[in-house]
DNA sequence: AGTTTACTTTTTAAAGC
DNA sequence: GCTTTAAAAAGTAAACT
């Protein structure tokens, strides 16, 4: 009985070695993509629901840890891409983007799909581009995303094209390639969006 | 306006079989033209047929995969050049092995451009994926019949896990009225 | 900038690690 | 879980011309 009692505290000390490190990492993830401390509490809240599930079972600690953070950042209406995300863990992005599947999905997360808006503040600062740009690349989204142009497309690319449009008619014009690099995205992106996107407006 | 079902192809038909008898790839390997065999990379030897195309995987317990094939006839008819093949390395071979379609793989069309935004709402997110992030297509899961269906933003979509024709059919009747049923379509 | 090639998702069997 | 095979859908990406 001594054993068992012994190895149950190993088994306990282990979980709390493991929680407490898949805390950690969150935090230090946190830290390095620049989101307030709430997220990381929900991010908190949501490893611990996974470990209450039994979801880490074969996957690794950092990977749901991370998966959790990205669930985290949506949830609270400030997303980070999953190449962001992945830029900051050891975790490569496509382990990331199907543990995130995995917990979502076990947990009922109920994940709304990213709208493409809530990249603008952020892109558009990094960019120093001025309110109006911002409010101008907002109405292009949502404009275009009523005509069902957003279907399938990812959030980044349409929120850096339509930046990039706004920046062009507001006159604080942007280079294609200075947006697809704080957007994570390439050129050739950037082009083929805006060129639905204006077409869509119809070329103001 | 087309019925959608009218629209439905079959792209890839998976089946099983076997020989019923052991083999010894390394020698089928040697003596077959144009087979692939390489056991550290995959326990299975690939020979591909031209006509009807599709590939076969070859297994040391005479259990073979044939895939590539876009119909159950075409699955029979590059399983019975396998076979001769196999014959012609006077390797035995059974009669009339049984062959069991394995998956059926389709694409149809809507017809119409679909807002996989409002039908990820409409149908539920907790009965669908969609991350267009990572795929463009919207992936939904019918209990019966028991198939996935990936849904594009063109209307067009693709059905997979069927194990015969009709269950492509009957996904596209069900997926076609409970858009209908949700005000998604048109 | 346009083309080609390639990878993302789903399904399914096989044998082995 | 992975490895391999085929196929479609549409988006994204990288390497070339």
């Amino acid at each position: 009985r001594l054993r068992k009692w012994q190895e149950r505290i190993r088994t306990k000390d282990a979980g709390e070695r493991n929680l407490q490190f898949a805390l950690s990492e969150i935090d230090r993830m946190a830290s390095a993509l620049g989101v307030p401390r709430s997220v990381r509490e929900v991010a908190s809240v949501i490893y611990r629901r996974a470990l209450d599930e039994d979801l880490i079972r074969g996957r690794s600690i950092e990977g749901v840890a991370t998966s959790c953070l990205y669930a985290a950042c949506r949830q609270e209406g400030i997303p980070r891409s999953l190449e962001e995300v992945s830029d900051v863990s050891r975790v490569e992005q496509k382990e990331i983007g199907r543990t995130y599947r995995y917990v979502a999905q076990e947990l009922k997360l109920k994940m709304e799909p990213v709208d493409p808006k809530q990249y603008v503040p952020r892109f558009a600062s990094e960019l120093e581009l001025s309110e109006e740009v911002q409010s101008k690349a907002n109405e292009i989204i949502d404009v275009t995303a009523e005509q069902g142009l957003l279907s399938g497309k990812s959030p980044t690319g349409y929120a850096a094209a339509a930046i990039y449009a706004a920046s062009l008619l507001c006159n604080e014009k942007k280079t294609q390639r200075e947006v697809a690099d704080v957007a994570q995205v390439t050129e050739v992106t950037i082009r083929n969006r805006y060129q639905e996107q204006i077409e869509a407006m119809g070329i103001h | 306006m087309v019925d959608p079902k009218e629209t439905i192809n079959i792209e890839n038909v998976v089946a099983s079989t076997g020989i019923g008898q052991e083999l010894d790839l390394q020698s089928v390997a040697m003596d077959l033209e144009g087979a692939d065999y390489d056991p550290e990379q995959f326990p299975g030897l690939v020979y591909r047929t031209q006509d009807p195309k599709s590939a076969a995987l070859i297994f040391r317990s005479g259990k073979i995969v044939c895939t590539g094939a876009k119909s159950t006839d075409d699955v029979h008819q590059s399983l019975r050049i396998v076979f001769d093949k196999l014959r012609d390395l006077n390797i035995q071979v059974d009669d009339d092995p049984e062959i069991v379609v394995q998956n059926i793989v389709t694409s149809a069309d809507l017809g119409r451009t679909l807002n996989l935004n409002a039908i990820a709402i409409g149908l539920g997110l907790e009965n669908i994926e969609y991350e267009p992030e990572q795929f463009p297509g919207l992936v939904y899961r019918l209990d019966d019949p028991d198939v996935v269906a990936l849904l594009f933003g063109s209307g067009k979509l693709v059905i997979t896990g069927g194990k015969e024709p009709d269950d492509a059919k009957e996904a596209v009747d069900k997926i076609v009225s409970r858009l209908e049923d949700l005000g998604l379509l048109e």
